[in-house]
DNA sequence: CTGAAAGCGCTTACAG
DNA sequence: CTGAAAGCGCTTACAG
């Protein structure tokens, strides 16, 4: 390359970084050689010097087949492109029991911390026991999503999932609402657990008692909360309403309400494409994934430009949609 | 790290690279001082020398909220996990047109080539014009993703568009429809091309004609789909039954038929959740788009592996589900 | 405005 | 089995 251009590769480097003082006559010459040769500098190359970045960030999320987690990413990408960075995609999974894979995690914090990633945005497991988010966190900016796990400090986005699922609950509540089943997920995840607490919270305020037998806990699929409804609405006493506490039990509720042709109100945290025509009445507390990664990108993006500002926390708010005749 | 362990840095990269010729007790030391320190060799050092590899590969897709893209992407993230590779993903995005973003997927291709990714994976747009891809994949093993573009010689793992097409026309005429809308995305594109001509072709066999005012191209949302399944439903003389070229149109169509209480019969292609509650009767064409993204990563790896045979081209095959009462 | 030289953190022949 | 040394492709003071 140097050689082609006959110049020093100093100045080679000078052109490619677009320096100033390079005269025009020389930076032409280099840019015809660039062009003649297909030159592209070596990334590796120059990210080795101490001081260089990365120009790459990580995002870790459990599955990207959850359309919060595919559209999460989108909103990233659209912030790091922008930037002029690349977006590193890695997926925790899960195992056997629905839990996150530990073994996997702490790979992928090597990984990361290996390729000198310039900062992480992660939608964490609920705990950090053994440190692993911490041990990142002191070498790499980090955003946490949706969760702040316990024992780690750190940026975080959130959202307003107790305040969201106590709106929710209200609203079957206005609507005369006594009998409210809750089709859930995981319960102990964070997530789950404070929108199950929201749901709680609006009956305590409401003087409504609990059912323990309307609960229903531990689905991951819609089929499985397919099964739990039709269990629900087999009742003797069946609910005459039902919370969905994510997207996956809205669906599976949905499905089960249609079939039995039952005459159930729903509501339902997340998002459920054609959910409204499904049934006569429905409340969706919603909020856009895409903002959300816009936002802890964007937060990342201040650390990377030198914020040093105590942790932050920001929470998306949401947005109850009735829909209904 | 080799101070600390008192050995040369040699050593240290004979056991970090788990080589055999390494004295037990050196091993030890050195693995202590690893633990002792975090020590975590550099990528972008090792990648520096020649003939070694960055581990990585890219996948470029046009827009991660489709599910199409997420699910590709969860597919070829699960192989390279696997093989101890990472994937950095790119999107294309759309111009105001919804065409490729020619200038967004030229920075592409130099910041894959800079960063010396191993491999690309690439859903691509329908030419190269302008040899970007030819560019890149003379240097980088690629694997094109739904469609081959003109002018490029590579892999490529493509759907049975035409073919699911056919049979799901064939299906529609199988019931007697002799007026089939056709409310579709992009006609330029490769995919909704390979639709349109399947659903010609299955009509030609059949020996029906054309109804030119049923046709409906240039929807790219829901919304625009539902807005144009109306004015069809709204013609003196309406179709009797509707073929949705992919999951966006589907769901308008769905949405539009429902409302409208319109006796249509539904044929779509893709997945689209809850769509056989909705009308009475409906057919999809589906495939499982993980399974797409793992047969192109596996393609890609075995280029990775040494392989150098011939350019391949994989068909993956598609379902015809029907529901309906 | 330009070049020679050091050095980033590794791997890998080459000796020993 | 281990170390000294070269070299990967850059960037950046340092001279000039």
């Amino acid at each position: 390359m140097a050689e082609h251009a006959g110049v020093s590769i100093s100045t080679v480097s000078r052109v490619v970084n677009a320096e100033k003082y390079v005269d025009p006559a020389t930076r032409e010459k280099v840019e015809a050689s660039v062009a003649a040769l297909g030159f592209l500098r070596n990334e590796s190359a120059r990210t080795l010097r101490p001081g260089q970045r990365t120009a790459t960030i990580a995002l870790v999320v459990e599955d990207l087949t959850n359309p919060f987690s595919a559209e999460l990413a989108h909103g990233v990408e659209l912030v790091a492109a922008a930037a002029g960075y690349v977006v590193l995609l890695l997926s925790t999974g899960r195992d056997e029991q629905g839990d996150r894979d530990q073994t996997r995690e702490k790979e992928i914090v090597s990984e990361l911390l290996s390729r000198r990633v310039d900062g992480v945005l992660m939608v964490p497991g609920v705990d950090d026991a053994d440190g692993r988010y911490a041990a990142l966190a002191e070498r790499t900016p980090i955003v946490f999503v949706d969760r702040l796990p316990r024992g780690v400090r750190g940026d975080v986005v959130l959202l307003d999932n107790a305040g969201g699922s106590r709106r929710l609950t209200r609203w079957l509540l206005d609507r005369g609402h006594r009998r409210i089943g809750y089709v859930g997920g995981d319960r102990g995840s964070g997530t789950g657990a404070r929108r199950f607490s929201g749901f709680r919270a609006a009956l305590k305020a409401a003087g409504v008692p609990e059912h323990r037998e309307l609960l229903r806990f531990g689905q991951h699929t819609s089929e499985e909360a397919r099964t739990a409804t039709e269990e629900l609405l087999a009742l003797d006493e069946p609910p005459t309403a039902l919370f969905c506490d994510n997207n996956r039990m809205t669906v599976g509720a949905l499905l089960a309400v249609h079939r039995a042709r039952a005459d159930v109100v729903l509501a339902g945290f997340d998002t459920v494409e054609l959910a409204e025509v499904l049934v006569d009445r429905v409340a969706l507390v919603t909020y856009d994934p895409v903002d959300v990664g816009r936002q802890a990108a964007t937060l990342l993006f201040e650390r990377l430009a030198g914020s040093t500002v105590a942790p932050r926390r920001t929470t998306v708010p949401v947005e109850l949609a009735e829909f209904g005749n």
